[in-house]
DNA sequence: GTGGTCTAGACCACG
DNA sequence: GTGGTCTAGACCACC
């Protein structure tokens, strides 16, 4: 069973798109790999402070990309095989990253700057 | 006159969201300063193609957060001192970088990897 | 023993509630009477293809409303006296006409061309 | 503009499959034509006294059929052509009156009997 | 003002 | 318990 304790509100994206986010950045992460069961609407609505609705919404739109299967009256499982998982991979490094470097170019740091920034932040804890 | 040729979508932040950001990343980069004139409602909405209401309502959050003052008739004018330069850069970077690497960790990567792969993505141009 | 043969959807309206419309009408009909045995959960859900609990609940309202009785471990039986059967009758025959008067009248349809349709379309069997 | 006056709630339906039902049948009846504006969202969810997000939904589902067409910021307009319009004339004469004849031998009324309970409730007004 | 979307809460059908 | 859907209310972007 998938844990999402380490999810927390960002910016003005959308709920669910950043539960999307969250479960993507798992399997790249290995922390989610095929046939693992997702949280039910229920429960993970409830962890996150959300309605159980958004957790639908993230859930289908998963479903649809074929990501996850969900059969009503049980639970939802993830399907992963090489190539989907590539495609997710690929897709979001590459995405978040450029997305990470234009922020920093935006405000003017340099490449050493940046690196220390990410440096000064990665063993902070809230 | 501040440019905004570089501006682009951010997931699904609302647009006047984003060109908050902008401006104020601009702020932090040194390239918005104490004085300067933001372009004209119209002529930015032009610019990013949006409606100007949508840069009228960003305009109006920023003036109530002190950052810029509008004189009816006249052009809206960057309105800075050492105090809100610190605040606002500090709110920035800080906020980024939590998300930068909440993202990075959530991937599962290193440090040395997450620095390795904001070097591989710092030169990339799309 | 009722028999349920022709049961059919009825656009959105919920499964329990068609199950109840169903047996009013057989009521009404005069193929369902008082003192009649109605088929048990699972037989019916077996039958028309849905969930026992959807028939369950279903039988529960009809309870509640007094048209039937349930011993536990025993079959459900019909219970109808002359109040309560005209009380069924009029409120489905009137609920069910104003209905239709309703969207024939919508559909700019004058008395006489209604029931020519009505006519055309009564042994018209799918 | 379209009047909604004689719209009113009906049975387990939901709502924005009836807000459909009523625009088709007036389509049939000729008082919707081509090129005709459908009433606001807001004004028509302040009408029925439904959410405007239910009304939403009865117009996108009805643009997705291809009978009306929708810009942001203009309002929504009912295109038909004569293949469209005897197309939903066909679907909707045959599915009410199907299932108008269904729920009246159900109710175990004889043709005649049909006849006079449609001519009763005829001039019936609520 | 207009339409579009996100979030919320309740209910239905299923195991 | 599970997932699916309908209705509700607020906000965003556009004219």
């Amino acid at each position: 069973m998938i844990s999402f304790d380490m999810f927390t509100a960002t910016d003005g994206m959308p709920i669910y798109l950043q539960i999307i986010l969250y479960i993507k950045r798992g399997i790249i992460a290995g922390t989610i790999v095929d046939g693992d069961e997702l949280p039910s609407r229920r429960m993970l609505s409830a962890v996150l402070g959300v309605n159980p609705n958004t957790v639908q919404k993230a859930y289908k739109m998963l479903e649809d990309e074929g990501l996850i299967v969900s059969h009503s009256g049980a639970k939802s499982c993830v399907v992963l095989n090489e190539q989907t998982l590539r495609r997710v991979r690929e897709d979001l490094l590459e995405g978040d990253a450029v997305q990470i470097v234009r922020a920093m170019k935006q405000m003017g740091l340099s490449k050493a700057e940046a690196v220390a920034l990410l440096d000064k932040y990665w063993d902070w804890e809230e």
